[in-house]
DNA sequence: GAAAAACTGTACCGATCAGTTCAAAAATCA
DNA sequence: TGATTTTTGAACTGATCGGTACAGTTTTTC
């Protein structure tokens, strides 16, 4: 890697992490060009403005967060109970994480500058359209209930969430939750979730 | 109503309006007294600062949103698809309102700024006692699975918001959803709820 | 109706910030 | 090595913003 490669790198991740501390106006492209070292000119021969350098921060985020997770859905095993209780930990684990919740807060806060939140959102459909596909296997096993699986990846999404992201995103609590506690709200979402999706019996 | 009191209210009433739309550092105090009229010394007769206007602000809004909510939560009715259903409908609307969504949004982005999330969630909190207490009755009468109610109340909310939330929060669409859509979002909530919190048929 | 309190308009202060300029120094490339 | 590109540091510009000062006017209060 060159120099300039490795500086503009550099750049990148000192805005990022600043940006994710402190948002988009509280951070300052001097702050950035104190941490990162150098001049504030060179910043600038590397991004033309201070929107375009939060705007590739946030590509590269969300782009690295949609990877992350579609590594998660492990297609492998027959047992809904174990596959999604698999999923939702590491899944919930890696939302709850005090980086990807200043991630989702950001992306909120600054969501329509420059289309970054639609852009996001995007990305989100497609992480979707991966645990749908998951779903729809299981339906047509018959290990769980046929219907609509989008709307079953939605629903076990919400129920994963439901406990914990809240509080995080605004603040009312400023620990990450640990293992345990995941462990645990993961349990009462899949519960609900397989309560609601198990297969018809066919009692007669 | 005293002209002070009237001017205060004008006061608040603007400045939230600029700051739902716009977020806390891009709304100034000037911009704020030009809208309201009158002299910026006036304001700042009212109010110390710009985080005390913001505070207080705030502070309004969610009294609002909390009191709105709970009077939702209409505990007649002993059937909890038609009780449930009347209550998820008024509530997405309301929290899928532009008003609620910009409001919900400033939070995110603002929730750490004088404990404001803090004191939100804290309300929320207050809110969950309520439909718990829905939900509590529904299990002693046998018309749900008995179960842990505050779980269930969350997870009533998280398969409300489920569809549409999110989209909303990221600004990643700009229309606010029509009758139809929430109906529709609602029925697909409440059946899985009602699938997932049925009563254990006791069949031997 | 007079004293007190509140409001108005405008100009101003100090600080911050995005972005620029420039000449010297360093790294890259041929 | 010599030419070229990039980096550096520091000072600077122009604009915005939070907040203040103040003198004159209006409104409230008793």
């Amino acid at each position: 890697m060159t120099k300039k490669e490795t500086k503009r790198q550099a750049i990148l991740d000192t805005a990022y992490k600043l940006f994710q501390a402190q948002g988009f106006e509280k951070t300052s492209m001097s702050e950035i060009n104190t941490l990162v070292g150098g001049s504030k000119a060179t910043i600038y021969s590397h991004f033309h403005s201070k929107e375009e350098l939060f705007v590739e921060c946030m590509m590269a985020a969300t782009e690295e967060y949609i990877v992350n997770i579609i590594t998660l859905v492990d297609k492998s095993g027959n047992d809904p109970q174990i596959v999604l209780t698999e999923f939702g930990e590491r899944f919930l684990g890696f939302i709850c994480s005090s980086g990807m919740v200043a991630m989702r807060r950001l992306l909120i806060a600054e969501g329509n500058r420059f289309g970054i939140g639609k852009l996001f959102f995007a990305k989100i459909m497609a992480l979707r359209a991966h645990v749908s596909a998951l779903m729809s296997r299981f339906m047509s096993m018959g290990t769980l209930r046929d219907d609509d699986p989008q709307l079953a990846a939605d629903q076990l999404r919400a129920l994963l969430e439901a406990e914990l992201l809240e509080s995080l995103l605004l603040e009312a609590r400023n620990d990450t939750p640990d293992q345990q506690e995941i462990t645990l709200a993961v349990q009462r979402a899949i519960t609900t979730f397989l309560r609601a999706y198990a297969p018809v019996t066919n009692s007669n």
